[in-house]
DNA sequence: GCCAGTACTTTGCATTACAAGGTATCTTAA
DNA sequence: TTAAGATACCTTGTAATGCAAAGTACTGGC
């Protein structure tokens, strides 16, 4: 047990919020991605990214172009599609009320 | 894909804290943990609890003693060892951080 | 053509919340 | 005193998923 797992573990449920978040603002491809959340210090890898990105598109909240790149190969540019605006939104509203839980469960005043 | 699978997995990263949280409030058994957690909106079962206490025991963050109840068989309460108020207090700059970091990660405004 | 850099993909593993069912203890009442 | 119900704790099997590590593929410079 340490601090780490606990990080990594509450990093997980935020993960496909902020990922439909970052792409909701522009169209990105997973480098672009990494390094959005890499900035706000949420440490995610290739091997999480991809496959999550993936599964998002297969259940219909993300759609990709191929865009051609002049440093390597071709790049997936990640768009929302109507159906992930949606579901974003209710993840906003699920987001806001864990922290309205968390807070309510943590605060120091004992309740009743 | 459903709006509830991702509350699941949100719930996930907090459940330890809420629960050394709570316990940190006062000694409390499992029954008196699911009350409050449910109070909170965070549902969380029988089958998932008493594990996670009985994880969080042996990792030495909790203890508990017995005691007698007049209603039914005796009931383990449960108590922050030292060294799991010291890993309460890094779960709360943890929670912060993340809190911090969705916050940056979601924010309307396009960075840069 | 080989190498380095970039981008995307796959495989195997470990963790863990949950559903469902089980065991044990205590109280109540006939 | 025993049957029924309530309370409390525990166990097992499953599914989901983040991560490490390794693999594939495309590009341009030398």
């Amino acid at each position: 047990m340490n601090i780490e797992r606990v990080k990594s573990q509450m990093r997980k449920g935020v993960l496909e919020y902020c990922i439909l978040s970052i792409i909701s603002k522009e169209e990105v491809y997973a480098s672009d991605i990494l390094e959005t959340l890499k900035e706000a210090k949420l440490i995610v890898v290739e091997g999480t990214l991809y496959p999550l990105l993936t599964r998002l598109k297969n259940d219909g909240l993300l759609n990709y172009r191929w865009e051609e790149s002049t440093s390597g190969p071709p790049r997936k540019y990640y768009g929302l599609t109507e159906m992930g605006q949606k579901f974003l939104n209710e993840m906003d509203t699920t987001w806001q009320e864990l922290v309205d839980a968390v807070s309510h469960t943590t605060s120091k005043t004992k309740k009743k």
